[in-house]
DNA sequence: CTTGCAATGAAAAAGATTCTCATCATCATT
DNA sequence: AATGATGATGAGAATCTTTTTCATTGCAAG
C-alpha cells in the first residue's frame, strides 16, 4: 500500500493523498471518521482542509482503497482495504469495533439475494452489543 | 396498533402522533424518511411541522412502536414494528425494498458475537444488489 | 371547567458532507 | 530543468439531515 496505489487509481501522488493514506495504515484504530482523519493530522502537525479529506477518502473509497461503513451515529467511517472483506461487531457502550468473517453467513447471503431474485453486489452486517469490558456489561 | 399503543407508550394522544401512526400504518411503502412522512402528510392536506415528526419519530422508536433503519444515502428510514424481526434487501439501483429472516444467519450471529465475548443485543443486515427488474440489471 | 405539564411548530442551530472557485502542484512533454 | 495543461487543494459557502429553542397550544387528571 504505497504511492504507487494512488497511481494506480488514476489519481495524482499529492501530499494531502500520501497523508491521508499513511495515517490509515499507521493509525492504531482501522475505523476513522473523515472527521477523525482531519483531526488526527492537524494534531501531527500535518496541514491539510476537510474538504480534502472528504474527497480524498470517497476517492480512495472508489478506487477500492478504502471501504466506507455506516455504522449508527450519523457519520461514515472509512477503513484501509486489506485483501478480505469481512463483517463488524460494535459495542454499544464504548464503541469498540471487532472485525469476524463466518462462511456460513456469507453464503447464505448469496442464497437469499438468489432466491428473492437479486444480484448481491455487496453487504453490510453489523452486530450491536456488550463488549467484554466489565464497564460495559448491563447494569455497571 | 392504535390510539391505546400511544397511550401505552406513556405519550399523550394528539394529533400529530395519530396521524403519524396512520400513515405508517396505511402507506404503501413500508420504509419512509422522516421528510417522506412529512411530504406524504402535507400532500394529504394535514398539517403538520417536520420538528414534530423527526420528535415524534424517535418516541415511537424509543416505545419499540417503529424500527430505524440506516440505509446507504445519509437519511434514515423508519418501519412500523409488526411483530417480527427481519433483515433487509436493497436495490442500488431503484431503491427498492424487500425484507426476509433467516434462521441460519440469526443463529450464527448470536454464536459468533459470544464467541468474541459480546451480548447482542441488536443487528442490522442489508443485501444491496440489482432487483429483478430488467432496468435494475447490469448494463442496461 | 380548571389547570399543570406535555406537545407543537417555526425558526434557529448543529452536525456531516459537498460544492465553488481562485490558487497551486503534479507530471508529461519539451 | 523549464513549460504548460490539467488536476488538486483549501477556505468558505452551501446543502442536507436532524436537533434544539422557546413561545404558544392542547391533552387529560382532578
Ligand atoms: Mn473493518
Ligand atoms: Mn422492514
Ligand atoms: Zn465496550
Ligand atoms: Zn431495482
Amino acid at each position: 500500500m504505497d504511492n504507487q496505489d494512488i497511481r494506480k487509481a488514476g489519481l495524482k501522488v499529492t501530499l494531502p493523498r500520501i497523508k491521508i493514506l499513511g495515517l490509515l495504515e499507521n493509525n492504531s484504530q482501522r475505523h476513522v471518521s473523515a472527521e477523525d482523519v482531519y483531526k488526527m493530522l492537524l494534531d501531527n502537525g500535518e496541514e491539510i482542509g476537510l474538504a480534502t479529506v472528504y474527497r480524498v477518502l470517497t476517492q480512495f473509497e472508489t478506487a477500492g482503497l478504502v471501504t466506507r461503513h455506516n455504522f449508527e451515529g450519523g457519520h461514515a467511517v472509512f477503513e484501509l482495504d486489506r485483501g478480505g472483506h469481512h463483517d463488524h461487531m460494535v459495542c454499544v457502550v464504548c464503541g469498540k469495533v471487532e472485525e469476524f468473517i463466518d462462511t456460513t453467513i456469507e453464503k447464505r447471503q448469496r442464497e437469499i439475494a438468489k432466491e428473492h431474485g437479486f444480484e448481491m453486489v455487496d453487504h453490510s452486517l453489523i452486530i450491536y452489543g456488550h463488549c467484554g469490558n466489565p464497564k460495559c456489561k448491563v447494569g455497571y
